[in-house]
DNA sequence: GCGACAG
DNA sequence: ATCTTGTCGC
């Protein structure tokens, strides 16, 4: 195996520090490993979101698992938890990944690769929540946000497949990619064990008619409650 | 000191 | 994220 050093504790329970909890991020962040190491082309695809209820009391987490080629889901599933810590920018991963993981472990299969709501490397320190997930669980990841959180990018092109890199601190660390003419674009950015490239190929391959990729606009559907049976 | 700020 | 109806546009 290629273990490398053992990972810091990733969730401590949360109290209040801030320096602490950013500290938490350099040390994972240095085990992203952002080349391609998942399998091209992957087999299968999985989503997840985050949601709330009881005016926040609760974090529901959607986990949802996709054939490939065809795109269709396979599985959905959708798990609950108390939530233990408030919404700070730049620290969204430490709220929201509890509910990630107990949605990932009721999948009956590890996907090939995972698509998460939210930026990857796009982060004050290249920590978003998809890159803490993947180093969590040593899966491949990439970020799909619908915003941008830092860093610069000019306005892509109009036609589905424009992109225009995202700038921080003289880094590529994503690209504003057009995924749907005249909607805003998408930010996409390389998770865990994925490229910059990798990851816009991969969210190029699910794009259908909607501005988000299958994996994530399936499960962000369920998290969000407006998941109209049928 | 004044904004900006994923979900 | 969430609170919320109808409405403008393709």
């Amino acid at each position: 195996m290629n273990a490398g050093p053992p990972l810091p504790p990733a969730l401590p329970d949360w109290n209040g520090d801030v320096a602490a909890a950013r500290a938490l991020q350099v040390e994972l962040a240095r085990r992203v490993v952002l080349a391609d190491a998942f399998p091209r082309p992957p087999r299968t695809l999985a989503g997840f979101d985050v949601g709330f209820e009881d005016g926040g009391a609760t974090t529901r987490a959607a986990a949802v698992l996709l054939d490939a080629d065809s795109l269709q889901p396979l599985e959905a599933h959708v798990a609950r938890v108390p939530t233990r810590m408030p919404y700070i920018p730049g620290l969204l991963s430490f709220r929201e990944l509890p509910a990630l993981l107990d949605a990932l472990a009721r999948l009956s299969r590890a996907p090939d690769l995972v698509f998460v709501d939210g930026h990857g490397i796009a982060h004050p320190r290249r920590l978003g929540i998809a890159a803490h997930f993947g180093v969590a669980t040593g899966l491949p990841s990439i970020g799909v946000a619908k915003r941008v959180l830092v860093g610069e990018h000019a306005e892509p092109g109009p036609v589905r497949g424009d992109a225009a890199p995202l700038l921080h601190r003289g880094e590529a660390i994503g690209v504003a990619l057009r995924s749907k003419p005249r909607c805003r674009p998408l930010i996409v950015s390389p998770g865990h064990r994925v490229s910059l490239p990798g990851a816009v190929e991969q969210v190029l391959r699910c794009l259908t008619r909607y501005r988000l990729p299958e994996p994530t606009r399936l499960a962000d559907r369920l998290a969000s409650r407006r998941d109209r049976g049928a």
